[in-house]
DNA sequence: ATTTTTAACTAACAATCGTTAGTTTTGTGC
DNA sequence: GCACAAAACTAACGATTGTTAGTTAAAAAT
């Protein structure tokens, strides 16, 4: 069961996505649910606020993530698996709010912004720390660490394109294969 | 030497990359050029056919590229690092206008959109084709095609993200660490 | 030197936007 | 059934938008 608050933050997140941002009227997420565009306002602050509860959800949980997983004890090859695993995770579960931090987390306003910002940069420089790790323990070639971490970021924060075409693959089966691409490679 | 019609062009492909298309008013793109809005139509239509030729032209840049290497005879293997270099060419040379295939190209309105779709799909038919020659030949694993095809498009589409932030790169390094990347994996 | 074309300008319009104020309906607890 | 809160509504405001019309200055062509 959905609550009317919970069923405009879908719509919010649909429409942000499909049409960007600014080209989202209250007006047309207010359709979507069936109501006037005034009445959202007895929910939000606003249109700036949905956007904001949108992305720092989606960034808590990365954050979340992220915490469990190194705070385990696994060896670095076993964190990159449990990153991707993560990845893959979050956006079958939230696929429309995950597009937006592709396209759309721009848009946000201080001191939102930078409390996003920050919280990404965080986030990237703990990924960057579980790479080199591995390479320390001679589980990764020597790459250029953020190189490396560009590559395998890019992949997982596009995959919610592709899992919206092709959602016949279920969750396991898309973690094998995005562990084997991006860590083995694709020649043989 | 930049034409004034140039000069509006890059304007706006670096407004509509930094505030997205719709955030974008035509008085900010005269502004950035030092003009009033009013005189951007003594060049254009409008704002809808800025973003038009700049996706178009960069489709049309793609194309040629695919079709150079498609009719060269070499190995799958070799063709497939011809479009790693390809993507990481047109991403130095036009990295505001390719920046706009991530997030933008939505803001299309028909027919140019219809068009645009359809070299873009025709694209990915290429790549595609490319992945199972490099298949059946023994260079590539058996993976997934549409997986494959998918993990690296979706890095060589983030690339601009990258590069702007590290222009040290030159372009030739930045192509042989993302071939050895993208084919070989990261694991040793 | 005069005509013509190009490209700038000012001013304004109609449409749409996010948001607010005030009101009415709906639902809940007692 | 009554009081109260939650959530819907109508109506409107001020701001901004893309665009057009009409005009003027600069550049090019004759």
């Amino acid at each position: 069961m959905q609550s009317r608050k919970e069923e405009i933050k879908s719509a919010a997140a649909r429409l942000f996505r499909k049409k960007g941002y600014s080209a989202t009227s209250m007006r047309d997420i207010a359709t979507a649910v069936g109501i006037k565009a005034a009445s959202i306002y007895n929910h939000f602050k606003g249109k700036q606020e949905l956007l904001q509860q949108l992305l720092l959800n989606i960034a808590y949980l990365f954050e979340k993530g992220m915490a469990e997983i190194e705070s385990s004890s696994l060896p670095p090859a076993a964190k990159m698996e449990k990153l991707i695993a993560l990845h893959v995770r979050l956006t079958v579960e939230h696929t429309d709010a995950i597009a937006l931090i592709a396209g759309e987390w721009m848009h946000l306003e201080d001191p939102i912004l930078t409390k996003y910002v920050t919280i990404r940069n965080t986030y990237e420089q703990d990924f960057k720390s579980i790479i080199e790790a591995g390479k320390k323990d001679g589980y990764f070639k020597e790459h250029d660490t953020e190189i490396i971490l560009f590559s395998i970021l890019s992949t997982l924060r596009w995959l919610y394109t592709w899992y919206s075409r092709h959602k016949t693959y279920n969750q396991v089966e898309l973690e094998q294969q995005m562990v084997d691409c991006l860590l083995n490679g694709i020649k043989k």
